[in-house]
DNA sequence: GCACGTGTAAACAAAT
DNA sequence: GATTTGTTTACACGTG
């Protein structure tokens, strides 16, 4: 731990640094676009640790011109804001109330995606927050929004309207699991009602305000479906609302990171990559970084902190299956380097995506969606213990029969960490190199 | 061509 | 009874 507040300094010195730089770099990046991004160079590495302060995405004059948005960004403020989600702090859930309770400081920075918004998200845009017109955070990741034109460009502002108008009519480019993924890392809970998903989707993503309802029925399909999402339920004493609450399934986090990260930012495959690599090879390939202002160690700062994150005994879950963690612990947060008590089943998942092609996602996860739903029926509790999960992980029915039982089934958790000790070593040391290549010593 | 991931639509049941 | 939520099935399409 003290490691890590070590590198958080030195990214603190590192940001002012990169800060000073940061003009002659920008007239760099001016020079240069890709797909119409324009990434800051400069990107505050604090924030990239999920200190920032509220979401900027979208500009609120904008957002009220949204047919909808107004009723729907209602019941999101208790989800963004600062406070904690009602719904969750009345959960009878063991994640629940063991979230609630910390305030989730400590919490938001190791495993939040705050900075996957205000930093990768935003910083795609052309300058940051100030030069961007929208306040869609796609604005600049879909390719159709016109050329790129650093901060210091002369954007025009008829081009910033017309750039607007394609935001709103142009899809994300992200899996409807992945924004549900986003969605709820960003609530202080990390578990989300359905409508708060739908919220937030709809706050950040403003294409699907004017789209069609069936977007909802698609993210609660991938809700059900997907067993990278789990269902939370609410305290039965309070009537705070239909349904249930979600989060994620710790074991696929890092699934959902990789995937994230290879949707783009495929700086992401340095989590396959072994540390024997180098580190250069394991930047992001060209096609994605050509022409965009995000410095390659930045990317590799907040991949590696990811994979701090992920990696076994650095990662701080409070989805963990293990049993509740209490955050307001201080030693909660406490690095474990003994493998037995690595709660984290990323070096499994890791492996069994990176397996796969780098298609590898989340809806190969959907192979054991029904043995899932069969024990959320069983007894809808929300978490599952060891024998709960040891249950659908050995059961082999697939859900359907276009789907063949290719069934990648999560081995016994326990017996999994134990079983993948150098796999845990590999991550660590590339969190290490990823660390390094950033400049920071971990 | 195949397997897989993803998106979409639809139907249905249960809960509110 | 209407609406929302959750589940399931089916199909289409793109990709490797």
């Amino acid at each position: 731990m003290e490691a890590f507040h070590s590198s958080l300094q030195l990214l603190d010195a590192e940001k002012r640094g990169i800060e000073r730089e940061g003009q002659e770099v920008q007239k760099r990046q001016d020079r240069h676009s890709y797909r119409g991004c324009a990434l800051r160079e400069n990107i505050d590495k604090q924030d990239l640790f999920g200190l920032m302060g509220p979401i900027i995405g979208m500009s609120p004059d904008k957002k009220t011109e949204i047919p909808g948005m107004q009723e729907e960004r209602t019941g999101l403020r208790g989800v963004c804001g600062v406070g904690t989600l009602p719904e969750a702090e009345c959960a009878s859930s063991p994640l629940a109330t063991s979230v609630d309770r910390t305030g989730g400081a400590e919490d938001e920075e190791l495993t939040n995606l705050n900075w996957l918004h205000e930093n990768l998200l935003q910083n795609f845009t052309l300058g940051g927050p100030e030069a961007q017109p929208s306040g869609s955070p796609l604005f600049d990741i879909e390719g159709d929004y016109g050329s790129s034109q650093g901060p210091t460009s002369s954007s025009s502002s008829a081009h910033s309207r017309s750039r607007e108008r394609d935001s709103l009519k142009s899809k994300p480019p992200f899996s409807f699991s992945l924004l549900i993924y986003m969605a709820i890392e960003q609530s202080p809970s990390k578990s989300l009602p359905v409508k708060e998903i739908y919220g937030w989707i709809l706050e950040h993503f403003p294409y699907f305000s004017n789209a069609p309802t069936g977007w909802k029925n698609s993210v609660r399909h991938n809700l059900s479906l997907n067993k990278c999402f789990r269902k939370v339920e609410r305290s039965l004493g309070k009537a705070n609302g239909k349904g249930s609450l979600w989060c994620v399934d710790p074991e696929y986090r890092p699934n959902l990171i990789q995937a994230l990260k290879k949707q783009h930012f495929p700086a992401a495959h340095a989590f396959c990559t072994p540390p024997a690599s180098p580190p250069r090879a394991s930047s992001p390939p060209h096609h994605f970084l050509e022409g965009c202002s995000f410095k390659e160690s930045d990317i590799d700062a907040a991949t590696a902190m990811m994979l701090l994150n992920s990696a076994p005994g650095h990662h701080v879950d409070p989805c963990n299956s293990d049993g509740p963690l209490d955050l307001s612990r201080p030693d909660a947060f406490l690095v474990s380097s003994d493998p037995k008590q690595d709660h984290n089943y990323s070096s499994a998942a890791l492996q069994r995506c990176s397996s796969r092609s780098s298609s590898s996602s989340l809806s190969s996860l959907d192979e054991g969606g029904c043995d899932r739903r069969q024990s959320r029926r069983a007894g809808s509790e929300g978490f599952h213990s060891d024998e709960d999960s040891d249950l659908w992980d050995e059961r082999g029915t697939h859900q359907t029969s276009r789907r063949p039982p290719a069934i990648k089934w999560p081995v016994r958790k326990r017996a999994r960490r134990e079983a993948k000790p150098e796999l845990d070593d590999e991550l660590k040391e590339a969190a290490g190199s990823l660390l390094h290549l950033a400049g920071i010593r971990s």
